[in-house]
RNA sequence: GCCGAAGUGGCGGAAUUGGUAGACGCGCUGGAUUCAAAAUCCAGUGGAGGUUAACUUCGUAAGGGUUCGAGUCCCUUCUUCGGCACCA
């Protein structure tokens, strides 16, 4: 479109900085190191979508900006290989998810390189190698030696029309993804994660961490700490006793029955025989409800007596135990204590089963009234015994040491945040390296075993069952500690244990001894700033803050948050405004503009249009701006009629410094350091803004300065200066535009332009008078004026005096270098 | 339902964090150039009024408040988007 040969350009620099090796890092020199990461991407095939190039693009012009400021950029890239579309394609088509994996990882590199980063590829790393999980399953094997993986059973997503078990991301508000039929729970046994022991760590680091506040507000909610106290409750002609999690101890004497879940363990055993049937009917209806179902909060309450009775541990009260799915299995000790009167679910239960309501706490002003919903605020303790009258939040204090005295409970602190299942009856993924012996049980394959390898020769059925459960040979193998007959693990690592790792093996991918070199990650981690979509807000990153921390506990690293700043860019939709998608049909393909236009301007667009954390619907009617811009900083450097001369001339003229030069220069510094501030805070749509008030400038200086009279000296510096500023931006327009005004160096090497605070003040400023907050004039005056000087100056304005005349002046605000505010009123 | 983010011209978006709202662009209008068009260059461009000048007035989802001064802070309401779903 524009008259600069992007196509030339794009292949001659791409070439050049790869002969070079202009990109390639010294990973031995740690002294002002950069790790800028964007999260890794999966190998999905078809090509780059804009969301690859709205990630990378922009991230890599911060980069370039950093590598000018004389850092020592480290950016890597590589690919998130396994995973289930891979597996279900092969399912499909009969394409084996290996070959279809290693096709689409080769289009996407050569695709990649079109965007023109800086990515060093030696370093690249790709999950599905061997040489790489190897180390995912060395990692696995030293949270089992700790007691952080383990295996239990554990209810999974089941769709019962696909027969086959579901990741968590897969289930859509409770129906399959693939085929919409309802989610069910099914029990199986599982590996685990031990995350939990980690809750507080990975809770109270957040703070320290410069992230989006949203994100880290997520991880916080996720975790989801609270505080409360343990309590146990004697079961009636039994020797059991339970024990309940309460946030609200103080309402204890509140409690008019307990509610159990339908899948708790122990229901069974304190069932009576005459109850029997009815609370199985109830665990067998509740059980097979839909995902759907069970989660909705506006339904109504279900649930049965059991028959057994519990003994409340303050009054001795005999009180009831029912069971009912609105209690979560998953969640404190699968029982709670219902104190109808003070909770808004139990109220809801109590109310559908004619079970008493007793208020124990009161506004502590207003009348007593009688309750129509549950009063959830303190307050002052009524029916509590020897406590009325106490506030609810002293007696919330009391009533635990009390519990504690008397041995009937403890103060306790839960979590919402609940193990990581990692298992998955899947093929495409990295196989669990452990060993089922009849004899030693769960047996670790020994390191130097490693890896255990996925057979290439399997079978895709659409049973929904792993090929790897039929597969001849592998699952048959021998117990590495007593030599018997034994089963190896069918199931495989879910893909975010592959990539909760990446970013420590990306400074040595190639280390055949062990995952990393601890020496090196410690000097180039953590990483300085991570960018990716706010999708993986929570688990990703919650699952590599976890996975950083116990390594350092193991003494791999001495680091144990990864990510020091991260950035989220938003989403760029379809053209209608939703989420791109190949089902709606609006999906954009990148490839058309980039012919068109070039990759500069592709990615300089994707910078301009938007808020980069905010995002929105793409529309291509002003990608011509950026094309047109980029043409006119082209044609001032080369058009004879512009400054093209200035580049070949030999002797330039330096003309005496007058005010358009000046001028000139302000903005010159003004633009650098904006640009500079801009940059750095990922703020690129305003970056590039400045960037064309200067090259406006420039053109005006042109313009309206005779030839003769130009200061060829300092324009040329000036244009040069912009063209650096333009660098990390339109990388390789600008290399060719810095090549031909003389530079034999890369433009990436030369240091990034500096703004001199002097050079940007103006000797005079425009300020604006208010009269009662309305501007009603200006005046222009020394930037170093006195507020006498300036009030002066304001009185005297013209279309100031006709407000002020007859009227008496209250109150002068002089806010210097901005506006003056008289306030006046009517004599 | 809860949590979070956000609502600014015809459009994308700015606004030094309480100090001249609308930077920079797109689009549109007019002019220059051209046989003509495209491209390019120049100028104008929130609404209403006004002798199309000066200037006045309204205007940042709606309503109220604090302040000399509010897009920005506080309260209420509405809308949109994202996250979580009975967490005891």
């Amino acid at each position: 479109m524009g008259v600069f040969p992007f196509k030339e350009i794009e292949k001659k620099w791409q070439n050049k900085w790869e002969e070079k090796g202009l990109y390639k890092v010294d990973i031995k020199k740690t002294e002002k190191k950069l790790y800028n990461l964007v999260m890794f991407s999966y190998p999905s095939g078809a090509t780059l979508h804009i969301g690859h190039w709205y990630n990378y693009g922009p991230n890599d012009s911060w980069a370039r900006m950093k590598r000018m400021q004389g850092y020592n950029v480290f950016e890597p890239m590589g690919f998130d290989a396994f995973g289930l579309p891979a597996e279900n394609y092969a399912v499909k088509t009969g394409k084996h998810p290996q070959d279809s994996t290693l096709i689409n990882i080769k289009t996407m590199e050569t695709q990649l390189k079109r965007i023109g980063a800086m990515y060093d590829w030696d370093y690249e790393v790709v999950t599905c190698d061997p040489d790489y999980y190897k180390w995912t399953q060395w990692i696995f094997l030293q949270l089992y030696r700790q007691g952080l993986a383990y295996r239990k059973n554990a209810p999974v997503n089941w769709c019962p029309s696909c027969q086959t078990v579901l990741a968590n991301e897969q289930v859509l508000d409770g129906t399959c993804e693939r085929c919409g039929a309802g989610i069910i729970r099914k029990n199986l046994t599982q590996w685990f994660f031990k995350i939990t022991a980690y809750a507080d760590r990975l809770l109270e680091n957040i703070d320290g961490l410069d992230w989006p506040e949203r994100t880290k507000h997520a991880q916080k909610n996720w975790i989801g700490r609270s505080h409360g106290a343990e309590i146990r409750f004697e079961i009636k002609n039994h020797n059991e006793s339970f024990t309940v999690f309460t946030t609200r101890p103080d309402t204890l004497f509140g409690v008019t029955y307990l509610v159990m879940a339908p899948e708790h363990p122990l229901l069974d055993e304190i069932v009576p025989e005459n109850r029997r049937h009815e609370v199985k009917a109830y665990q067998e209806w509740a059980v097979n409800q839909s995902e759907i179902d069970r989660l909705s909060v506006t339904k109504e309450k279900t649930g049965v007596f059991t028959g057994a009775y519990a003994v409340n541990p303050v009054n001795g009260e005999t009180i009831p135990i029912w069971v009912s799915d609105y209690v979560l299995v998953t969640y404190g000790t699968g029982l709670v204590m219902a104190v109808p009167a003070h909770d808004q679910r139990d109220y809801e239960f109590a109310t559908q089963f004619a079970l008493p309501v007793r208020q124990v706490i009161t506004p502590l002003q207003g009348e007593e009234r009688p309750l129509t919903e549950a009063y959830t605020e303190p307050g002052r303790m009524i029916n509590s015994g020897e406590f009325d009258g106490m506030e609810s939040e002293e007696f919330k204090e009391r009533i635990i040491e009390l519990a504690e005295e008397k041995g009937f409970g403890q103060k306790k602190t839960n979590y919402r945040l609940r193990d990581w299942l990692i298992s998955r009856q899947r093929y495409w993924g990295a196989p669990i390296p452990i060993i089922h012996c009849p004899v030693c049980g769960e047996v670790p394959v020994p390191e130097e075993k490693l890896p255990v390898k996925l057979p290439y020769d399997v079978v895709f059925e659409p049973t929904g069952e792993s090929p790897l459960v039929k597969h001849p040979t592998f699952r048959l193998t021998s117990c590495p500690v007593c030599g018997a007959e034994a089963e190896r693990e069918v199931d495989t690592m879910d893909t975010f244990v592959d990539s909760s790792w990446y970013f420590l093996r990306y400074p040595d991918p190639q280390n055949k001894e062990q995952p990393f070199d601890k020496d090196l990650i410690n000097q180039w981690l953590p990483v300085d700033k991570y960018v990716g979509g706010p999708e993986h807000a929570v688990m990703h990153l919650l699952y590599a803050r976890f996975m950083t921390m116990a390594l350092k506990d193991m003494g791999y690293l001495d680091f144990e948050e990864p990510f020091k700043s991260l950035r989220h860019q938003g989403i760029v939709l379809g053209r209608d405004g939703n989420k791109m998608s190949k089902s709606k049909g609006n999906t954009v393909i990148p490839d058309d503009y980039i012919t068109e236009y070039g990759t500069d301007v592709f990615r300089m667009y994707l910078m301009f249009a938007y808020d980069y954390a905010v995002g929105g619907p793409w529309d291509d009617s002003t990608i011509k701006a950026i094309d047109r811009f980029i043409d006119r900083v082209w044609r001032l450097a080369t058009e004879e009629e512009w400054c093209g001369l200035l580049f070949e001339k030999k002797e330039l003229i330096s003309s005496p410094f007058g005010e358009a030069e000046k001028s000139l220069e302000r903005k010159l510094h003004l633009t650098i350091k904006g640009v500079t501030e801009d940059t750095e805070d990922f703020h690129f749509n305003t970056a590039i803004a400045k960037i064309m008030e200067l090259n406006n400038e420039i053109y005006k200086y042109v313009r309206e300065k005779k030839r003769d009279t130009q200061n060829e000296l300092f324009l040329k510096e000036v244009i040069q200066s912009m063209i650096l500023l333009l660098a990390p931006f339109a990388p390789h327009v600008a290399e060719e535009l810095w090549e031909r005004s003389g530079k034999k160096d890369s433009a990436f090497n030369e240091p990034w332009p500096r703004y001199d605070e002097d050079k940007m003040a103006s000797e005079t400023v425009t300020m604006a008078v208010q009269i009662n907050g309305k501007v009603r004039g200006e005046i222009r005056v020394s930037a170093e004026a006195g507020k006498e000087e300036i009030e002066k100056a304001a009185l005297t304005a013209e279309n100031v005096t006709r407000y002020i005349s007859g009227k008496t002046i209250v109150k002068k605000i002089i806010v210097p270098g901005r506006l003056v505010n008289i306030v006046v009123k009517d004599k």
